[in-house]
RNA sequence: UGGCCUAUGGUGUAAUUGGCAACACAGCUGGUUUUGGUCCAGUCGUUCUAGGUUCGAGUCCUAGUAGGCCAACCA
């Protein structure tokens, strides 16, 4: 009954098709291969959420791979933040694998393929070997050590492993075939020198093995059955299959490659490089700064693992080029934290009003419900006072009766309070409005059942009161970029859409039940947005992001004129 | 002057594998509401083009068009 039958992607149709032919459901594991050069983005993220979504479809493990073939680039201070990331997300891994744990392996293999006559040391300069291998439209042609003898290669290649070549002077290729339309099987370079200190392996080794002939093996040796990668290794596929066919055992499971498009997220820039250069260049503060694709950025904004693994399942996965609005992921993390988020009231641009009629010195407790939509939330209590802020946006001395706000003469309803009528208003020499002066109607307090609390007026507006209210920092974030595919211009650099107030840093007023917040507590400011604690914060001095606004038709109205 | 991949509302993804084009978001309209939130109801709008096969084509075939990927000792 509870039974959903979900429509499936065209991964999950391939899955289904092996288990119906020569797969059996317990073969089935998958894994998540990110190399630890950086940290993970929202690109990564529907790379987790498939392959971990389809172990948990399967009840199949899920490995995570560190793909760590090029010491140059790699650190494991990377590889602790991704694990953290990955856990953060909610999906246990099965192993936790390295690809550096297979370089024995895969040097006896490469040895295995030389003797075989299958792959030959070249001693030619990068440049020599790009000419060699012609273009997409013209084929390659061969190098002056393509037939050297097996012996001789054996003996290169050991030296290699032994260090005594510099880097750059010897290269391990495979030899496949120079005139394939495949630019990838023009002898592809398998091992190359490389004398830097690897994060795990550390100085053991001086050749390095490159991705074509590192993935596909490690598939095999974890016995993966399902490799999925994105678009652009398709063609790799071929060669992965050539490299599993030297070698395979066809007793073993024989992992496949699939290849699915990469999610573009409109308003952002996934590339790690691009990514960087926000850092460096100082636009953000740093891979965790709150407007930041990364996973990190995102869990400091306030994000939800619930709400990135949602859009990820809506969203879906298929082989052709998008542009995902990020107004989806928007909704997604709505959707949950107005579940889960308590609603409290803080006012972040504050306008002073004054209840004449409301004794001087006095104050009174209210009772707020914490959540509307959930019983279980429960109520706290809020200070009631004679001066009180509220939003300057919600008070103007006239407006038309679309305007469901404060107005002179126009009655309001205090949110969890009072009625009141706003009597007039002072402002300063330049003619801003400094202050409202307003009356109550004693009868109307909320919850009470009398006549007057049940009167209907047109508008509530949230408040906190002056003299119990918490001054706390607020960064009020937006978009980084102005242009929806910032990546996409062919004659406009991506830095050129930056969006220069993606960041504004405002002090607000909150209701003192905010006093005792913790790092990472996220709230739902009525009438505003969600919000959650910053890691700055300190019982000092509150810091608070805004996560994302709450849906505004207000501001849709007020756009249109 | 090559090879490969892709094409379904504004966006993303489905379609029992050849049988009534659906779901979510966005938009719009109305209702409810002590959040202009939530919730509820309704509405808008789609198979790149031209042929072909078929009783029947989003799905298969051919050609075209458009977009993407491929020439790192990166992954």
């Amino acid at each position: 009954m509870e039974e959903i039958t979900k429509s499936l992607n065209f991964i999950e149709h391939i899955i289904e098709e092996d288990l119906e032919g020569s797969y059996s459901k317990n073969e089935l594991r998958f894994r998540f291969p990110p190399e630890p050069n950086g940290y993970l983005h929202l690109g990564h993220a529907s790379s987790i959420c498939l392959n971990f979504g389809l172990g948990e479809r399967y009840d199949a493990p899920v490995n995570l791979r560190f793909d760590d073939t090029n010491p140059a680039k790699e650190e494991s201070a990377y590889v602790e933040a991704i694990k953290k990331d990955v856990a953060w997300m909610g999906f246990h891994w099965d192993k936790e694998c390295y690809a550096s744990d297979y370089f024995e392996q895969l040097y006896k293999w490469a040895v295995q393929l030389i003797k075989e006559g299958k792959a030959y040391v070249d001693s030619q300069s990068s440049e020599e070997m790009a000419k060699q291998k012609g273009s997409p439209t013209t084929p390659g042609i061969a190098g002056p050590y393509r037939n050297r003898s097996a012996e001789e290669n054996l003996d290169l290649f050991e030296r290699m492993k032994n260090g005594e070549f510099e880097e750059g002077v010897h290269v391990l290729r495979a030899k496949i075939d120079m005139e394939s339309p495949n630019m990838l099987m023009r002898d592809p370079i398998l091992y190359r020198v490389l004398h830097k200190a690897h994060h795990r392996t550390n100085t053991d080794w001086c050749i390095y093995p490159m991705y074509d002939w590192t993935h596909g093996q490690s598939d095999y040796l974890e016995q993966v059955s399902h490799s999925l990668c994105t678009l652009e290794f398709l063609p790799h596929r071929e060669l992965y299959d050539w490299c599993l066919d030297q070698l395979v055992d066809k007793d073993k499971l024989r992992p496949k490659q699939r290849e699915f498009a990469r999610r573009n997220l409109s308003h952002t820039v996934v590339s790690k490089r691009k990514l960087l250069e926000l850092v460096e260049e100082g636009v953000v503060s740093g891979w965790d700064d709150p407007r930041m694709p990364t996973i990190s950025g995102l869990r400091r904004r306030g994000y939800t693992p619930e709400a990135i693994r949602n859009f990820a399942d809506t969203v879906g996965i298929a082989k052709r080029e998008n542009l995902v609005d990020v107004s989806l992921l928007e909704f997604h993390v709505r959707e949950h934290l107005n579940r889960i988020a308590p609603r409290v009231m803080a006012v972040l641009d504050p306008l002073k009003v004054v209840i004449t009629n409301y004794p001087e010195g006095s104050e009174e407790w209210l009772e707020a419900e914490n959540n509307p939509g959930d019983d279980q939330a429960g109520s706290r209590q809020v200070p009631f006072s004679r001066e009180l802020y509220i939003e300057k946006a919600d008070f103007k001395e006239e407006a038309n009766r679309k305007f469901f706000r404060l107005k002179l003469g126009g009655e309001v309803r205090l949110k969890n309070g009072y009625i009141i009528k706003a009597e007039s208003c002072t402002k300063d020499t330049d003619g801003n409005i400094i202050e409202v002066q307003c009356t109550y109607d004693p009868k109307s307090k909320s919850g009470t059942g009398t006549e007057e609390s049940l009167r209907k007026v047109k508008g509530t507006l949230h408040w906190v009161s002056v003299s119990h209210a918490i001054p706390a920092r607020v960064n009020l974030y937006d978009r980084l970029f102005t242009d929806e595919n910032p990546d996409g211009h062919k004659d406009k650099d991506f830095m050129e859409f930056v969006n220069t107030d993606s960041l504004e840093t405002i002090t607000a007023f909150l209701e003192p039940s905010l006093k005792n917040v913790k790092v990472g507590d996220r709230f739902q400011f009525q009438r505003l947005g969600y919000f959650n604690v910053d890691k700055e914060s300190s019982s000092e001095q509150l810091v608070f992001n805004r996560t994302v606004t709450l849906r505004d038709t207000w501001a849709k109205i007020q756009q249109k004129k």
